[in-house]
DNA sequence: AGACTATATGATGCGAAAGTCATATTGACA
DNA sequence: TGTCAATATGACTTTCGCATCATATAGTCT
């Protein structure tokens, strides 16, 4: 089940959906990934940015990886969904 | 054509590719995306890392989006390639 | 080879992310 | 509702990305 991401807010939500779907707590990722409860609290909300080796090392302790494809499926995001 | 990702060393590969499919200067991508050339050269190089809202505003200017899946194919990558 | 363009590298300053610890708020459930 | 676990928030410090400018290196074409 794919999630697609155009923003931060967007990867945030993905992860938030697959650590929840593998019954796992912020905490129980923040062991098996190296990153701070507090900060995956911060990344899931997307309360604030996140570098990408955080977002990677939260991906992989998630068994998730990231494909990058053109934009075809439905609207445009704007810039504000990005910054 | 689609380009998964695992580290940001994979995600500089795949908007170098992008880019030069796109035929556009570093200097180009930076006028569109906001985003300095000399940054975008280290992403691309995997050089330095990234923070997610630069790699969206790269994306979005070269008319990409993420997707995020589960790890299938293909062979584990480790830390190494992530951090 | 020379000239021009593209890309990489290097230094500095600032701001923001992450680590760290403490605590507040929310959520679940007996 | 009271308690415990889960998540969010806040403060503070250190680390690091980005802007910025300058310059070096690499590529390309004549």
């Amino acid at each position: 089940m794919k999630q697609f991401a155009r923003s931060p807010k967007d990867i945030g939500q993905a992860i938030r959906q697959a650590r929840k779907d593998k019954n796992l707590t912020q905490k129980d990722l923040a062991v098996k990934s190296g990153v701070w409860q507090e900060t995956i609290s911060k990344v899931e909300t997307g309360a604030a940015s996140t570098k990408v080796e955080t977002l990677f090392a939260l991906l992989a302790a998630l068994d998730l990886e990231l494909a990058v494809l053109p934009r075809s499926r439905g609207s445009q995001a704007d810039l504000e969904d990005i910054f």
